[in-house]
DNA sequence: GAGCACTGC
């Protein structure tokens, strides 16, 4: 394959590195209201240098080996850009009760403050609470700062994410994931334990954390008073919007610390690319051919399918012989949905005379580190799901990124020596980009945030103090659909939890899953509709190989229910807890074992949580029409009808819909389909699907199809 | 007969 053409690249050099590059750029990174810069002039030596985290046996050591081994953490500790503005951050965290701090990764914010509180003894009266948007990185930090801090984890220092947890009573910083805060705030409103809350990561604006913002706010002010222990609140956030937080919270300082990175020098196309997936692979190849080998390439598109097309062809270019001369390309794709061992591939190093290249998605912006990268080749391309309120469903789309995503790209390259990063766009068209992405909370389906926030005791959701508001058709449609699965009532101006909607709080699950599991006990089948909400909740649990497709799914035949997808997930479920959850197994049967694994692990906090509620788990065994039953419950906004014309119409808004090809339906023509997700991508597809009785609809949800038309006609299969 | 980014409880 030949044929690229020379990518017309400009080259934007920049002597001052990465950080000043940025200022150039707009960015608002120096500029504030009432924010000033801590400087430091500590320039070698890096903060977690190529040690990892646990990897030094401290408990292992001598008192003398150990004696060593502190002082080199303390060294590693004081040459951090923030050592330097300790004592002014510490005056300023006295002074005010919210303080937001900016600083970039390796700043050493996340690790030192907590511990500089600590050595104040300023948690004397509650816990130093820190909340990190991933698990793995609330439990990687817990482990390095109790290191730091010579202790075992879980004593001074210990870590809560989803199923795991070490915290004991002399915990006093404690690492948690934002979702697990905002699930200890139904319980405690107030978060009296804690004396401190430090919402890490503030600029990724995940719900979560949106919506503790709220919280931690109310938190404050109520606990602003003679009889109660103050909160102290600190917001950290690499970049940008700092006004926007600094507003919100009563015009809070705003301090700034001065991290240190290798330069990477930048270039951008002279003239807009038409076809990003061309102008990319293009890129990649006129690297390739400057570069001396085990320089790696990171490269970012947009989606499994692009992704692992783009592979195929750049191992195909690679064999051209015209092509000898230069290094052995090893390409990699990754992705969330590749199986582990694929994904574990990435970390393997590069040998001499090789160079590696990486396709990725966004999961290579933040939640995976490939330690080695040289060149980052950005498409400015990402693929996002957004809630369309006026329909009731998410839309899946490629759409360009922000500015803030395009900086977090360009850093990924160059974490070790200077970097190059290679942007698919024009400087123009950088600048044209918005600055920071959409708040993920303005782009999802509210329901479950509207009762959570009711559990909390939020009376009033439509004055909630929110950083930026959802709109109003957003929050109408998530309170329409709490109201119809029986979450709550609403009235006029008030919305109120009823006992089931309580009960719905309970689980880490959207409420129309929860509701489900509700309905269990009346049909005798909760063990089993726990199953499907448990693989429902996790990522596919299928594999699907770009080239054994027709393979992957004979080996699954035999799991195939005509019942519809759902059944035949509880059916692979129950295959594999027969098989000892064995990993050949799965194996065999293209099947996702961390997946299957995730799920099995979802379905035993079900488990206990039901047992909590006093909501008893029983099994229907073979006969599983009540299991259809029960996710109708739940799901009953999620029907399509047929019509004459053989084409499917949502009973909800009359939309338009066909059987998603991957579906065990697929290709008959049941009356009734129950579906999970309406994907729309050109079209809409009804992705997860069972058959339904129609009568049954009338049986669950008699209000709600009282006012919609139910034609009961009859199943075309076999016509 | 099309093709699901990512994270979290």
């Amino acid at each position: 394959m030949t044929g690229f053409q020379e990518p017309p690249f400009k080259k934007v050099k920049n002597e001052n590195g990465f950080s000043s590059d940025v200022s150039n750029d707009g960015q608002q990174c120096f500029k504030s209201n009432n924010g000033y810069i801590m400087k430091n002039n500590i320039q070698n030596g890096g903060p977690y240098s190529k040690q990892c985290a646990g990897t030094i046996g401290l408990e292992k050591s001598g008192a003398t080996q150990n004696a060593g081994h502190m002082k080199k953490i303390l060294k590693q500790r004081h040459s951090l850009p923030i050592f330097p503005a300790r004592q002014k951050l510490l005056e300023e965290l006295k002074k005010n009760d919210c303080v937001i701090v900016i600083g970039e990764t390796g700043s050493g914010k996340t690790t030192q403050i907590p511990q500089y509180i600590h050595e104040e003894r300023w948690d004397r009266k509650g816990t130093i609470c820190i909340t990190q948007p991933r698990r793995v990185a609330a439990l990687s930090i817990a482990k390095r700062v109790a290191e730091e801090m010579n202790t075992n984890l879980g004593a001074l220092v210990g870590y809560s994410v989803r199923f795991e947890e070490s915290v004991s009573s002399a915990t006093k910083l404690k690492y948690v994931t934002d979702g697990m805060l905002l699930r200890e705030a139904i319980s405690d409103p107030l978060l009296s334990k804690y004396s401190w809350i430090i919402l890490d990561e503030a600029h990724e604006r995940t719900v979560s954390t949106d919506v503790l913002f709220g919280i931690v706010k109310a938190a404050q002010s109520n606990r602003n008073c003679p009889d109660k222990d103050p909160l102290k609140v600190i917001i950290m956030s690499a970049t940008m919007d700092v006004d926007h937080f600094s507003n919100y919270f009563n015009n809070a300082p705003v301090l700034y610390l001065e991290g240190r990175q290798h330069p990477i020098e930048m270039f951008y196309a002279k003239q807009k690319q038409d076809d990003y997936v061309l102008s990319t692979m293009s890129t990649v190849f006129q690297i390739h051919k400057e570069s001396p080998a085990q320089h790696d390439i990171l490269v970012f598109l947009t989606g499994q399918e692009e992704i692992d097309s783009v592979a195929h062809s750049i191992r195909q270019v690679a064999k051209d012989l015209s092509l000898a001369e230069f290094p052995k390309l090893r390409v990699h794709p990754l992705y969330a949905a590749l199986p582990s061992h694929q994904q574990l591939d990435v970390f393997r190093e590069t040998a001499p005379g090789e160079r590696k290249v990486i396709i990725s998605t966004n999961i290579a912006e933040t939640s995976i580190t490939i330690p080695g990268i040289k060149y980052v080749v950005d498409s400015g391309r990402v693929k996002i799901r957004s809630f369309n309120p006026s329909s009731g469903f998410d839309v899946l789309k490629v759409k360009k990124i922000s500015q803030a995503q395009a900086w977090q790209r360009t850093g990924r390259a160059g974490r070790e020596a200077a970097g190059y990063c290679y942007r698919g766009y024009t400087q123009e068209e950088f600048r044209a980009m918005a600055l920071n992405p959409v708040p993920e909370i303005l782009r999802s389906n509210l329901a479950s945030v509207i009762l959570q926030l009711l559990a909390v005791g939020v009376k009033n959701i439509l004055n909630f103090d929110f950083i930026d508001k959802p709109s109003p058709d957003s929050v109408r449609e998530a309170v329409e659909q709490l109201s119809v699965i029986g979450a709550i009532i609403a009235s006029s101006d008030n919305l109120e939890l009823t006992p089931a909607g309580r009960r719905m709080a309970q689980f880490p699950l959207e409420p129309r899953y929860a509701k489900a599991i509700l309905c269990g006990p009346e049909h005798g089948c909760t063990d089993e509709v726990l199953t499907i909400v448990a693989v429902l909740a996790s990522e596919t649990i299928f594999v699907n190989p770009s080239g054994k497709k027709e393979l992957a799914i004979r080996a699954r035949q035999k799991f195939h229910s005509v019942e519809g997808d759902h059944i035949t997930m509880l059916k692979i479920f129950r295959a594999f807890k027969s098989s000892k959850e064995n990993k050949m197994w799965c194996h065999e049967n293209f099947l996702n074992y961390r997946n299957l694994s995730y799920a099995v692990e979802v379905r035993r906090q079900l488990v206990q949580i039901c047992q909590r509620c006093n909501i008893p788990v029983l099994s229907c065994q073979q006969n599983l029409e009540p299991v259809r039953r029960c996710l109708t419950a739940g799901l009953f906004t999620s029907v399509a009808e047929l019509q004459i014309d053989g084409k499917y119409l949502t009973l909800s808004s009359k939309q338009e819909c066909s059987i998603h090809p991957a579906s065990v339906l697929f290709g008959g023509k049941p009356a009734y389909v129950l579906f999970t997700d309406l994907v729309h991508t050109g079209k809409a597809y009804m992705h997860i699907n069972s058959i339904v009785d129609a009568d049954w609809l009338y049986e669950v949800a008699p209000e709600y199809f009282r006012t919609r038309h139910i034609k009961k006609v009859c199943s075309a299969v076999g016509s």
